[in-house]
DNA sequence: AACTATTTATAAGA
DNA sequence: TTCTTATAAATAGTT
C-alpha cells in the first residue's frame, strides 16, 4: 500500500529498512491497540528491531499475559488426552505434508519439469530466478577455478623454470644427438596437468531452497541460522 | 476502512464483535510477520481473545523473544544510573500530568463547567453520556428506595397489626373516656418512622471514571479489576 | 518530516 | 464462515 508494491522479503537497503521498520512498527503497535479495544482481547506485542532496540504494546500488562500464555501452553501440552494429542498430529502431519508438497513442486519446476502448470508470470519468475541461480553459480566456478589456475599457472612456471635450468646445464654437459630424446620426455610429463581440473554437473542441491521455504512458513522455527552470505533468494514468491 | 468508519470502542454487539476480531486478528498478525521479514525484526504477538482462546505469532520462537524481553527490562532496571532514572521518571511525570490534565478537563464537562471549549459533536457525546449516567443513577436511586419502603412497609404492618390488637385488648376492657387518650398517643409514636429515610445529593463520585480513563491508556496495568457490571463507560471518546 | 498515489485492510451486506 | 464490494486506512516512493 503505497506508490508502488513491495515484496514481503528482507529490505537490504539500511535507510529504507529503517524507514519501514518505523512506519510500520508504528502501524502495527496502532492496530494492536485498536484490536484490543474493539474486541475486547488481552494482547501483548513484542518487537526487536535490527539493532535490538525494543518496542512493546500490552493491553494489559505484558507480564500477566506472558504468564498467562505460559500457564495455557503448559496446560495444552499437559492436559491432552490422547483423542486430541492425535488431532494435534495429524493437524501437525497436514501441515508439514502440503509444505512437502510445494517443496516437490517447486523442485520439479527448478528443474525444468512439469511447467504447463505455471502461468506466464510464474515462468517468467522461475526464469529469473534460474538466471540468478545460474549467475551464482557460474561466479563460483569461474572463483574456484581462477584460484586453481593460478595454482596450475605457479606450478607451471616452476617446472619451466626447472626445466630451463635443466636444459641449460644439459646443453653445457651433452651432445647434439641427445637433445631431442629429452625434449619428448619432458613434454610428455607437463600434459599431465589438466587446465580445468573440477568439473560441475548440472545438479544443485536443494539445501538452500528448503531453508527458504521454512522461512517462508508461519510457524516459529528454533533457531534460524543462515550462515553463508548468500543473495536473498525469492522462491517464496512462487509458492 | 470499510464501508463506514468506526469509532476504536469496545463493540457491544457479540457477533459483530467477533467477525470483526477475526477479520482484524488475522489482519495484525499478517502485518507482524511481514514486518518482521521486511525489517529483519525479532517480533512476538499473543492474542487472548474475549473467551479466553489464544493465538500467536513468532518470528523465531515465543520462548526466546520473552526470554529476551525480560532480559533487557532486567537490564533496564538493573544498569540504570542516576542520569537515566531521572529521564525515566522525568517522561513519567510527564504522561501522568498529560493524563491528570485530560481527566480534569473531562471532569469539568461533566459538572457540566467549560462547555466553550467542546464541539457539536463533543457535546452531543457528553449530553449522551451524562443522560446514560443519570438513567443508570436513576435506576439505582428507585431500587434502592424500593427496598427501603419494603422494609418500611412490612415493619409498618407489623405496628398496625400490633396497634390492632392492642385496641381489640382494650376495646374490651377500658371504657369509652379513655379511647381518645390511648389514640393520640399511638399516632404520635408511628410518626417516627421515616417514609423517605435516605436522602441522596447530586454528587456522583468520580471513581469509575478513573477506571475507565485508566482503560483507555496505551500502558500497563497490574490486574484490571472491573468488578460491579457497570454499563460500558463511553468516556474514552471524549479524550 | 510531509505529501500523495496506490495498495491494502476491512465494515457492511449477502 | 466466506465472499463481495465500497470505502477507510496504511504506506512506498518522492520531495
Amino acid at each position: 500500500m503505497g506508490r508502488g508494491k513491495i515484496a514481503i522479503e528482507r529490505i537490504d537497503d539500511t535507510t529504507n529498512r529503517q524507514v519501514t521498520f518505523s512506519k510500520r512498527r508504528t502501524g502495527l503497535m496502532k492496530k494492536a491497540r485498536e484490536l484490543s479495544i474493539l474486541c475486547d482481547a488481552e494482547i501483548g506485542l513484542i518487537v526487536f528491531s535490527y539493532t535490538g532496540k525494543l518496542y512493546e504494546f500490552a493491553s494489559t500488562s505484558m507480564k500477566s499475559i506472558t504468564e498467562r500464555y505460559n500457564k495455557v501452553k503448559e496446560d495444552q501440552s499437559q492436559l491432552m488426552n490422547p483423542a486430541s494429542e492425535a488431532k494435534f498430529w495429524k493437524r501437525e502431519a497436514a501441515t508439514l505434508r502440503q509444505q512437502l508438497e510445494y517443496l516437490q513442486e517447486s523442485h520439479r519446476h527448478l528443474m525444468g519439469e512439469e511447467l504447463s502448470s505455471l502461468g506466464i508470470k510464474e515462468i517468467q519468475d522461475l526464469e529469473n530466478q534460474l538466471k540468478m541461480s545460474l549467475n551464482n553459480v557460474s561466479k563460483k566456478k569461474v572463483a574456484v577455478l581462477g584460484k586453481n589456475m593460478e595454482q596450475e599457472y605457479a606450478e607451471l612456471e616452476k617446472k619451466m623454470e626447472l626445466l630451463r635450468r635443466e636444459n641449460e646445464e644439459l646443453q653445457k654437459v651433452v651432445e647434439a644427438p641427445l637433445w631431442w630424446h629429452r625434449n619428448e620426455e619432458n613434454a610428455a610429463k607437463s600434459s599431465s596437468y589438466i587446465p580445468y581440473p573440477i568439473s560441475y554437473g548440472g545438479y544443485v542441491p536443494p539445501a538452500a531452497l528448503f531453508t527458504n521455504l521454512q522461512l517462508s512458513s508461519h510457524h516459529q522455527q528454533e533457531e534460524e541460522q543462515q550462515q553463508h552470505s548468500g543473495e536473498p533468494c525469492r522462491l517464496q514468491q512462487l509458492l
